[in-house]
DNA sequence: TTTCACTTGCAACTCAGTTGCAAAAAGCGT
DNA sequence: ACGCTTTTTGCAACTGAGTTGCAAGTGAAA
């Protein structure tokens, strides 16, 4: 309840000039606790009895995208995960692994990748996400 | 109806080990044609009178995926794309750009990404997806 | 403290994708 | 061509993440 991030998240609103408001106070409490990106249900889980309404959370998360304080990192069996992006880039956030045979998925925060080039004229690229699949080292053995 | 591509379609499956059907020649017919990633919903307005049941069409691409025939190439809005894998590596697949301004996707057929390297031991990268976001040649300007 | 635009909660909804099961049909040996 | 076995298909009902509309609540500026 108490963590010590809750100053610097509300620092982090009033920098995005956003109202104060428990949802979003606690929506980033939960990101930033998880430290790897989790989905809606488990915002709410993490919030428990003090979790705002499923709308809500997805409405504080848009809004929190919004501004470049949050990433939809991947999709997972038809669900977003999310995680905050102060480890992001502009054009590219870390990659994500995803074990084929245990289906857990973890940040790979040192993997550099050189953003792709277009042959084609005409295309800005802003953002470039990258999606690994494989065998993690429990798996693989 | 009669393209021209049926005789190959039938060769795919055959190569495969799966039966020759009437949805299996049609989804691959309607995703041959399209040349670009479409949706279980494309695929059926492509076939029109002759589409397979939604939940045939579904289980018929869950089958040639699992033989490496399709690829599952992204999601966009909660709902998945897919397109013939023949111009796939085996490691990775050409990188989709999604207009965030007309939200249209194409391929990026000649980009040429290098495979992520992991630091920590242990991981065997299977596959890697690349998205880009940004704009398109029509709505940058 | 008043005011007002912004934010929240609730209920009802949407819609891609899944599940269970009985009927259809592909392929094989005869 | 005929029946037999196994795989595949179609239908109906279901699931569950995410969305919408609207009335009630609240932050913060004046
Ligand atoms: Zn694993
Ligand atoms: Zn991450
Ligand atoms: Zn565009
Ligand atoms: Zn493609």
């Amino acid at each position: 309840m108490t963590s010590p991030g809750k100053k610097r998240n509300s620092e982090i609103l009033k920098n995005a000039n956003l109202r104060q408001t428990h949802p979003r106070l606690a929506v980033l409490d939960a990101l930033m606790e998880a430290d790897i990106p989790i989905t809606r249900q488990q915002i709410a889980e993490h919030l428990s009895d003090s979790a705002p309404d499923k709308v809500t959370i997805y409405r504080v998360l848009e809004c929190l995208i919004k501004k470049g304080i949050v990433h939809k990192a991947f999709m997972k069996e038809r669900t977003a995960f999310f995680e905050m992006a102060h480890n992001c880039s502009k054009t590219q956030c870390h990659p994500h692994f995803t074990c084929t045979s245990c289906r857990k998925t973890v940040c790979i925060k040192n993997a550099k990748m050189p953003l792709a080039e277009i042959n084609e004229q005409g295309f800005a690229i802003k953002h470039q996400k990258v999606e690994l699949e494989g065998l993690c080292p429990e798996c693989n053995s």
